[in-house]
DNA sequence: TGCTGATACTTAGCGTACGAAATAAACGAG
DNA sequence: CTCGTTTATTTCGTACGCTAAGTATCAGCA
């Protein structure tokens, strides 16, 4: 079987299926783990101060965003399955980050709120996902911003 | 405390020193790293058949590199700690990829060696390596390409 | 020869990350 | 109103990925 990306084009319609259905992340949380991942160390760094891993101040962003979001809607923001979710959200809750409460209206729902803490916390560590993300464009004309903005959307699946 | 990116500067000295002394990669090896990382599924999906993580293909290239590496070599190429590679060797020797032995000049040495199964898989999936690389530069300049692989290199420490 | 420090690797513990199976709740068709 | 399907979440098992601590070996030096 040759695996060359000329035959990219053939693999079975399933696969290519899956990889097309990723939803499209809400604001800029996928860019921020992109980010995340590729300045690794550095990045955990700033965080450990403040007891964080990088993982819940991702979560923390998508709330600041919007307070009250079910687990999904955050998973489809960070684009983790709800597997993952669960343990870090255990781990967020036991830290006095959020809170779980189940929505009124339907029960399946299970709604993350923001302690006081976690509310704290965005004021502590302001425009940092910005900034982040503008350090990687430092130095860059507009039209080479534009690229590798454009470039890194195509790279994580031709996002809005 | 502020941790706005025109502060990065103070960082105190150890946390930059750590920073920093992460060791250059030797080959594409970290580059096809980050960019697994990017495309995920898709790219796992390539792998599945043949029963194949990405680490273990990671591993594979390194191998298919220089065979009989150390267990840190392959470390310092693909910029894993020795903890993480233990556990992944480990399952490699057990899937029958890849031998241990013992460095007869230094007892503390422990070399990689591909099996007859590991050197297989080289013709199985040839040039995979470059060609996911190119693919996400296809359709783009010269120019481009250039400022895109400069970029990469960059944000993952200044490589050479 | 025996001591000391450096080096290579393993072990342990924790935190992601995924898919698949299980559970609970909502919803639509008859 | 009940049955089967869909949806939201959790649980389970496996595989990274890191740090810190432990073990074995080497290398230099008195």
């Amino acid at each position: 079987m040759n695996l060359t990306l000329s035959e990219s084009q053939s693999l079975p319609p399933q696969s290519l299926q899956r990889w097309q259905e990723v939803k499209a992340p809400h604001g800029i949380g996928y860019r921020i783990k992109l980010l995340s991942q590729l300045m690794g160390r550095q990045f955990q760094e700033y965080l450990e101060p403040h007891d964080l891993t990088p993982f819940h101040w991702l979560v923390l962003c998508c709330l600041w965003e919007q307070d009250g979001l079910a687990t999904c809607e955050v998973g489809d923001r960070l684009r983790q399955v709800g597997g993952t979710l669960t343990g870090v959200l255990d781990r967020m809750e036991e830290r006095g980050l959020v809170q779980r409460r189940r929505d009124l209206q339907d029960r399946r729902i299970w709604r993350i709120w923001l302690t006081e803490e976690g509310q704290k916390l965005e004021e502590i560590l302001p425009n940092y996902a910005t900034n982040l993300y503008e350090k990687a464009l430092e130095g860059r004309s507009d039209a080479e911003r534009r690229l590798l903005s454009e470039w890194i959307d195509q790279m994580i699946g031709n996002l809005s």
